[in-house]
DNA sequence: GGAGAATTCCATTTGCAAGTGGTAATTACC
DNA sequence: GGTAATTACCACTTGCAAATGGAATTCTCC
């Protein structure tokens, strides 16, 4: 499962695509409209500002927006920035490798499954971005 | 991520199946050659058990051994059992099901995009068994 | 039936994610 | 320049997963 912080971070991604190119969002609102604990959505918007997903204005009529096109930015990058590896195991990781103490990846299968599962997940994520979270119109 | 007490599990159930039909396996022999915390390892064996995934037999001679053939279990249903979802948002799990308060699955893009994620998962895991953590054979 | 070997069970500690609170910094507008 | 609105930053609390400790139970073997 992703953690909340993930799952808020896609929830206040998706809202803000929707407002793309309207001017700034104002936090508040992005909390109240998604039910997200506002003082942790800060800190999780903050911290894709900071990986140049969002841009933000501060003062009055400030908020946050996207930083370039919806279609630039994909949900693996969304997640390897706010949860981290999306793997399911540490060694099977492409940014997060990290191998387990005395590892003989000759003998380990689990190694092996695991990297048909990340690249199963991987084959969506990549290929999916921003604007896939884009509301369809109302009919 | 798994948690590392998945990732225990999935470890302490390659050492059984590489022993399978060797009779009971130690806890501490399996700790120790898959570098797992000792009590931890307990209760995850445990557990395992409660759940008809392994078999246990107290006193001298005793330990762990698996239940069944390695065939009948898929990875699938021992993730569930110890980490629980494996999708990675509430509302797309088939076992642990939960819509976040106030879901307008009609207007919501995330569920569909984690719908196709968890199929791709599911589409390794569940035709995945433990006999293929079974090692190679050495050359 | 007693001793030792093993799992089982329960209770506690530790560490980190989730969530909260308060203040500083920046901007817009009059 | 003063005031209100908003993000930015920092420090704290809470809750749960991870890990540990110790005593109870069951089994084998002599
Ligand atoms: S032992 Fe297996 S699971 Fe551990 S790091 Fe090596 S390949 Fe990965
Ligand atoms: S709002 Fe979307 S993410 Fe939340 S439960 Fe409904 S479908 Fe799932």
């Amino acid at each position: 499962m992703l953690s909340k912080k993930t799952q808020y971070a896609l929830k206040a991604l998706e809202y803000l695509v929707a407002h793309y190119n309207q001017g700034p969002v104002l936090i508040s609102e992005i909390a109240e409209k998604k039910h997200i604990p506002l003082k942790f959505l800060e800190n999780i918007l903050l911290e894709l500002r900071h990986h140049d997903i969002l841009d933000s204005k501060k003062g009055k009529g400030g908020g946050y927006m996207l930083r370039t096109e919806p279609e630039k930015t994909s949900l693996a990058n969304v997640i390897r920035i706010v949860e981290g590896p999306i793997a399911m195991l540490p060694c099977v990781s492409l940014y997060f490798y990290q191998p387990c103490e005395s590892c003989d990846q000759t003998q380990c299968r689990i190694h092996d499954l695991f990297i048909e599962a990340r690249d199963a997940i991987l084959n969506v994520l990549e290929n999916k971005t921003l604007a896939d979270l884009r509301q369809t119109a109302l009919v």
